[in-house]
DNA sequence: CTTGACATTCCAGTCGACTGGAAGGCATAT
DNA sequence: ATATGCCTTCCAGTCGACTGGAATGTCAAG
């Protein structure tokens, strides 16, 4: 048996909005659903899953374009799979060169914080010295900097709850 | 002795346009610095590790604003000192929330890719399994998604080549 | 004296991923 | 019958971080 849902069932159980949803369907990310007589979107369970399967992919990433990509295989055929795991491993490498970067920058943000902390906070008395501190001794240029052209990691967990459409 | 620069060559250094200098100075990032007699800015090499540490910054994920208020130590004064540290502090626990997520699913990412290879390329016959297989059994519920809000990380290193303005 | 490389301002556009709101249709409960 | 709540479409706006382009000015070299 397979609990045939409205949208807004969906949304609340894959913790999207009824907009995503439908945005997802406009941008082609997810199938035109079939329609009920009243021209209800209706969606099977195996819609749950591949919108979860989108929140993990985007959450290691990827862009809802990569992620179509991905989706995809259905049009193309048999030889997509290969190309999928391409990308998919492209996508790994550069999630792991990611992560040492992020961790790299880390530790430069720690040592800042401990060193924030230490004159805190009546001594700190000359504002372009915090600064400085703050900025350390810029310890050799690199030049070739990593991962700077769109922006690093973006806005993670800015207080992530749960946005309940309507 | 100070080495005064034009903005082209602060561009240089620092690998960002001259456009994004602008831009930073723009929206407070930056201070406005003196103009030449021709009305040029002139910069001191202070400003190459002002704006490295932006960019560090900002590869950690802190955004504009949130490095802006760091640097803003200068107008507040005293206090200050302690609502930087912790913001740090906050953002340091976020980074840390963000690395754990990002390795769980660099797991699920990589199982993917796994079984993907598997039934590469004419095994898969049937797109829509070749999709229920990327997606998996889904693995119990969670439901309460993590850092889905405004997405999760961004486009990193998309073959961050520096960017030579002009 | 022109050419080219740089500089200036200002304003509009882009990109990704939504989000909001208006205007209306359907279903059920009171 | 009307209120509530969910559904529909469509289109415009937002946000962050730039980016592009036009129109103009400055300066050193050939």
């Amino acid at each position: 048996m397979v609990h045939i849902m409205k949208i807004g069932e969906l949304a609340r159980k894959t913790g999207l909005t009824t907009k995503t949803i439908r945005y997802y369907e406009d941008i082609g990310l997810i199938p035109e659903p079939d329609r009920d007589l009243n021209d209800y979107r209706k969606y099977s369970e195996r819609a749950i899953d591949r919108l979860l399967f989108i929140r993990d992919a985007q959450a290691s990433g990827l862009t809802l374009t990569e992620i179509s990509s991905i989706l995809e295989l259905r049009e193309e055929g048999q030889g997509t799979c290969h190309h999928v795991v391409e990308l998919l491993e492209r996508h790994l490498a550069d999630l792991d060169e990611h992560l040492r970067e992020l961790r790299k920058t880390r530790k430069k943000l720690a040592a800042l914080t401990e060193r924030a902390r230490h004159l805190d906070p009546a001594h700190c008395t000359d504002p372009i010295r915090c600064q400085t501190i703050a900025v350390g001794p810029s310890s050799g240029r690199h030049h070739q900097h990593p991962f700077t052209s769109t922006g690093g990691a973006k806005k993670f967990s800015k207080h992530s709850s749960a946005n309940h459409s309507q």
